[in-house]
RNA sequence: GGGCGGUUAGCUCAGCUGGGAGAGCACCUGCCUUACAAGCAGGGGGUCGCAGGUUCGAGCCCUGCACCGCCCACCA
């Protein structure tokens, strides 16, 4: 073997042979046990980032782990056609070549969308590769191939005919930039400078008396339809039931009363602006108000804005303040600061409009998938994300499904010139209701997420009956972001449940967001990512999927490069401890032969760690397995066992031989879900076949006690001579590992740190006694609590006579 | 404003149902020991955010406070 182990070269060679032989393939039908997990798909034009990194370690880990468990082992990918985010980049690449999307027009647009991705999306998957993801590529799905789309089409027909799906003017986000509507989970919000204008709205039979309202937004005074204020508000109680005079459209208003008026704010008296303001519109709609516009899809005045019409609301906000100012009904001007929406991919300043749109009824639908996440048949990991995630599916509000893009799954929804609608899969001949053959389909697509809450079937095939979607659905598990649990995670289950009457996976393990080192949110605007395809090429795809679970522990961890080169280290140190034994192999078989109390104990050793590792996976906690890993493999099978026996392989002890190679195989194979290419890469150097589909060793979790506990005395009597040079009466065996290991003849002791030695023992025991003292103690701690501390004393009463003290 | 999480060694973090305060990195000391100096062995370093409470016993449980982070959110 090679002295220095490089990763690069060798983890592409291994990624190539696993799919190149087929063992990442899954086929359905083998009547083994399945273990399916449905990656979530990247966006098609994405590039990994530390998120996809830790979701793939993750995934694979466990993946790998149920593989080599015997399962028939399914993990599949794909990618999603991401909308608006396609789009976007699309669009950015019009404009560079000097021209844009209106120019081009929509049909030529969507061709563009699909030469653009052909040409730069799905670079993700071979990034994928690259980390060692064991997905079966050749199963690779997108929601926009003809077999998906059938698939969102029906989805949406089936909705509907259940009366779910409905049209409605309500209020929605309007993007300016993107000219669509924004589902509130798209949207991010941002602290701004702003100014809150006191305006007086003068009595209609008192001009001189009037109402002051306070507004962040004066340009859509235009717009409003009624000033409220809260019920039972002394200061404006003479005014409720009056009419004020709106400012610069001197229109006529009443004034109303509603709770939810906040009294603290302001002056307490709110102007109603239905047709701007989310609030505002709820109010409205509760009292009958008009619902009024004055602000156009393109964010400037329209053209109910009369002589404002066409200017963009910041001169529109002037030339009101003017008129205001001249009447005296400007009160004041406070500069404020408050968060204002903000469209989560271009930053355009939201716009609350009416709109017509397509709303999902979301009551009926959630309903049983609420029972399946109370009845813990899907459990999100950690529980504190299953309270989560049944709250986030309670408030649910109507999703609102249309979005005003052109790259997308264009609504099956069909409309003659007498404005019927007709609903169909496949474009229909003639109206339903009047038999127009004159039909032309809503330019709408679907929101994105309405695709993919139907990722874990219809990558099977569905609504086909395929041999695929009887064998693996529903899935195992799946990996996520927290803030994808109400956008992707419920939706799946009740769409899952809703299509197929049956949940599509478990289990949800919501992961860790891993943050900047300096405690910042990882992105890329901000400059604070950390490309994970940096951390492969310098640390190798192993230590970097090492490193990302060692570090995912908590909600949120910041991200710190030691942990990935810990990983770098353990790779290495296998390695090594490999060619010591390895090239002492000269054809000699696996095989489990122990003489010495050593090897019992490594095998135990190994046994008891397994279940250990074993216990943490099945949990999900993959950084407690890691740890797990970490020190059998230093601790236990370097420092302790390999060099023990070291003295035997040196001699050609075929027994010893033997039985290193097995332990060794225990190793690697423990190891691999965790870090497949360096263990393959050992393995191969003893066998034929391949590490990925080699049985997971039988789970040992009740390895003899005996055992186990073999090595105590030389280990303490490792530890009294490596701190005072004393040493320890020893049997003849134990004498031997001693001998190997602690090396007594080349370790230097500094004779005064046996007195440093007799004081620790002497505090440990007097500290000890205290405690077994103590009848309280005695009587009410746990009897194995006590009886541990009796063999503490023990010991250290034996060893402080060893020291001759 | 709501939800979740955090505050433990210089740094990044473990610490399960209360009973020895730990790991990795960094630092110091000694070792080029025939797998590994990308190593081995040893060591220093922490009133476990603050204040109370429960308990024989609290990093862990309870109450309050402070600070930090993430997610969510219609205070005009």
């Amino acid at each position: 073997m090679e002295p220095l182990y490089e990763p690069k070269g060798v983890e592409e060679r291994w990624q190539r042979a696993w799919e190149e032989e087929g063992l990442y393939d899954a086929e359905p039908g083998s009547g083994r046990e399945t273990f399916v997990v449905a990656h979530p798909p990247p966006n098609v034009t994405g590039a990994l980032h530390t998120g996809h990194a830790l979701q793939i370690s993750l995934a694979d880990a466990l993946v790998r782990w149920h593989r080599m468990r015997g399962f028939e082992t399914a993990f599949l990918t794909g990618y999603d056609h991401a909308g608006i985010s396609t789009q976007n980049a699309v669009e950015k690449h019009l404009v560079e070549q000097g021209t844009s999307r209106q120019e081009v027009g929509r049909e030529r647009f969507v061709e563009i969308v699909w030469d653009w991705l052909r040409e730069y999306g799905g670079t993700i998957m071979g990034q994928f590769r690259r980390m060692g993801a064991s997905m079966d590529y050749r199963r690779e799905r997108f929601t926009m191939d003809d077999a998906y789309v059938r698939a969102v089409m029906q989805f949406f027909v089936h909705l509907y005919r259940k009366g779910w799906i409905y049209r409605a003017n309500r209020i929605i986000n309007w993007c300016p930039h993107h000219e669509t509507s924004l589902s509130d989970l798209e949207l991010v919000h941002e602290e701004v400078d702003d100014a809150l204008t006191y305006v007086r709205y003068p009595f209609v039979d008192d001009p001189d008396d009037g109402v002051t309202i306070a507004t962040a937004r004066p340009a859509t005074i235009l717009a409003d339809v009624a000033v409220a204020v809260g019920p039972g508000d002394g200061r404006w109680s003479v005014a409720v039931g009056r009419e004020v005079v709106v400012p610069f459209v001197e229109r006529h208003v009443p004034v109303i009363e509603d709770e939810r008026v906040d009294p603290e704010f302001g002056t307490g008296a709110l102007k109603v602006t239905p047709g701007h303001d989310p609030l505002d519109f709820e109010i409205g709609r509760d009292h009958g108000l008009p619902e009024l516009t004055v602000i156009g899809p393109d964010g400037h005045m329209n053209a109910a804005a009369g002589e404002l019409a066409g200017l963009s609301q910041d001169e529109a906000e002037q030339r009101i303040l003017e008129w205001l100012r001249d009447r005296g009904l400007l009160v004041k001007r406070e500069s404020y600061r408050h968060a204002i929406a903000l469209c989560e991919r271009c930053k355009s300043r939201i716009e609350p409009l009416i709109s017509l749109q397509w709303w999902c009824r979301m009551e009926e639908l959630k309903q049983p998938a609420l029972e399946a996440l109370q009845e813990e048949r899907v459990r999100y990991h950690p529980e504190s994300q299953h309270r989560f995630a049944i709250d986030s599916l309670e408030t649910a509000p109507d999703w609102n499904i249309s979005r005003q893009i052109w790259w997308g799954h264009q609504l099956p929804v069909w409309a003659c010139p007498d404005g019927h609608l007709t609903v169909e899969e496949d474009e229909p001949a003639a109206c339903g209701e009047c038999g127009s053959n004159e039909l032309t389909r809503s330019e709408d697509v679907l929101d994105t997420w309405f695709s993919s809450a139907l990722w874990p079937f219809a990558i099977l095939g569905w609504p086909e009956s395929t041999p695929e979607l009887d064998a693996w659905y529903p899935g195992a598990l799946n990996t996520t972001a927290r803030e994808i649990i109400r956008l992707w995670e419920n939706r799946m289950i009740f769409s899952g449940l809703e299509l197929l009457h049956d949940i599509p996976f478990r289990a949800v393990i919501i992961h860790t967001t891993v943050l900047a080192p300096d405690g910042r949110r990882m992105s890329k605007s901000l400059g604070t990512g950390i490309d994970p395809l940096d951390l492969v090429d310098h640390h190798g795809a192993d230590a970097t999927r090492y490193g990302l679970l060692k570090l995912s522990s908590s909600q949120d961890v910041r991200f710190s490069e030691g942990a990935i080169e810990e990983g770098r280290k353990l790779a290495i140190k296998l390695w090594n401890v490999s060619r010591l034994i390895l090239d002492k192999r000269a054809g000699q078989a696996p095989e489990l032969r122990p003489g010495e109390t050593v090897e019992r104990w490594m095998i135990a050793r190994l046994g008891s760690e397994q279940a250990a590792l074993e216990a943490s996976l099945g949990r999900f906690e993959l950084s407690a397995a890691v740890d797990t890993l970490y020190h059998l493999t230093f601790d236990d099978f370097c420092d302790w066992y390999a060099e023990a026996v070291k003295p035997r392989l040196y001699e050609g002890d075929d027994d010893a031989l033997a039985t290193a190679l097995a332990n060794l195989e225990h190793l690697l194979k423990l190891l691999h879900p965790v870090m497949p290419h360096v263990t393959e890469e050992i393995w191969s150097q003893f066998h034929s076949d391949r590490l990925i589909v080699a049985p997971w060793p039988v789970s040992d979790d009740h390895a003899s006690d005996p055992d186990l506990a073999a090595l105590d005395r030389v280990q303490d009597a490792a530890l009294i001579f490596r701190r005072s040079g004393t040493l320890v009466e020893l049997n003849e065996e134990e004498q031997r590992i001693f001998d190997a290991v602690v090396k007594p003849d080349r370790v230097k002791v500094d004779g005064a740190s046996v007195e440093a030695e007799v004081e620790r023992l002497r505090a440990e025991i007097a500290r000890a006694e205290g405690m077994l003292g103590n009848k309280r103690f005695v009587q009410n701690a746990p009897e194995k609590v006590v009886e541990a501390e009796r063999e503490k004393l023990e010991r250290y009463r034996r060893e402080l006579d060893a020291l001759g003290a």
